[in-house]
DNA sequence: ACTATATGTATAGTAAACTATATATTTATA
DNA sequence: TATAAATATATAGTTTACTATACATATAGT
């Protein structure tokens, strides 16, 4: 198991806003905005839910659980 | 903003499952869990995820964003 | 009283989340 | 084409999630 976000799209279609608001908006860096959306890491549970109730939207709409062959059991 | 979680009473309600065994499911080690019911951190999406998913619940059912009276922004 | 199981607590170490800074590239726009 | 804003990428440092180990306490069952 694996995470993975669709976090870009919702910067897009939902509110049009950029990396550097959004990093603002939750407290943290650009950096870490973009390093959530290229899966290079694998946000908090307090941050992830700043950033769905920023969306207005459920964690689970912009993190989920997917299946990864390599690392199979957990 | 903060995270809290009531880990504990899904431990008990809803399975009777002990610290070891819901870390063994999860992956993870029994200190962990131990960590994540006292407060002491803010566990990955990753887990959180995981966690949920072993109860059937949403990660929002567990866990969750309180106001802190300190560190009020953000 | 003994034993087993669950939980609490402490210390030390590793891995990964997150920051700071800096530079480069892309994209839009005047 | 110059300029600005958004994004990408890299290196290094700090903080914290998480592991390993160990010991202590509580509870329940025999």
């Amino acid at each position: 198991m694996k995470l993975e976000n669709n976090l870009r799209k919702y910067r897009f279609e939902h509110n049009e806003i950029s990396q550097q608001d959004l990093a603002n908006a939750v407290g943290v860096t650009r950096l870490t905005i973009h390093s959530i959306e290229t899966g290079k890491f694998n946000p908090s549970t307090l941050l992830a839910l700043k950033i769905a109730a920023y969306f207005n939207a459920s964690l689970e709409e912009i993190f989920y659980l997917v299946d990864d062959e390599e690392n199979d059991e957990k």
